[in-house]
DNA sequence: GCAATGTACCTTGCACTTCAAGGTATATGA
DNA sequence: TCATATACCTTGAAGTGCAAGGTACATTGC
């Protein structure tokens, strides 16, 4: 549906944006997914397909802890929270981040508008 | 040398900041690599594996176009300039990252800091 | 004479990532 | 009964950067 973002843009973002997300409170896939929709103004759609293998890789690295819960409804949630490690990685993330950011509004902003 | 930068972000910044370099007037290869080191302080240095492949794709798609010349000193030197279709890919490149961008610094600044 | 450095380009194999598409399961409302 | 929303997961295809290797020529220092 939304064919504006690169696989790279968004393989660039996801960590630093599920790890930032999780800095505010623990959460579950299915709600980052709308956390994020939401964050971009309703721009940003992810797709659970690389969602949860992102969630797995940042579990298995040891950034975020997972902790499986069962709602009121019966509905099973896996439950992340960020570790101590996630937020030095997410400090990590968001320098890198911000630096390339700089160089490319220096680029944007040099020559042409 | 440089760990601080994942390939994700590489790859996520690589054509829009070509192409922006290339916006600003022709250049080749090996220039390219001093300008992105020059526009970033010194922070971001790429691979020329990296960047090679890069142009021959953006070649390849249209998005620059290439031409051979012989300086002086006997080197060739294959000079890139942009393309209609080049500008266009920049401008939604790089509204597409200030829209990332954005959801990122929204989520850094809105729990945790 | 020759080694090191800088300029300038290229390719290959590896590991990794997203995406599309498929799957499982339960609850709610039309 | 069917669609929609919630909630998770996996697989195969296609596309990445990186490390490492290569080619070639000019300049500098010993």
């Amino acid at each position: 549906m939304k064919k504006r973002f690169s696989k790279e843009l968004v393989a660039a973002s996801s960590r630093p944006m599920v790890l930032s997300i999780l800095a505010g409170g623990e959460s579950y896939g299915y709600e980052i997914l709308k956390q994020v929709k939401l964050l971009s103004g309703g721009e940003l759609e992810w797709s659970d397909g690389m969602l949860y293998p992102v969630l797995h890789r940042l579990e298995r690295d040891g950034m975020i802890a997972g902790r499986w819960e069962l709602t009121d409804e019966g509905r099973r949630r896996k439950y992340y929270s960020l570790t101590r490690r996630g937020k030095r990685q997410l400090a990590t993330d968001r320098e890198a981040w911000r630096t390339v950011h700089g160089a490319l509004e220096l680029s944007w902003g040099g020559s042409n508008v």
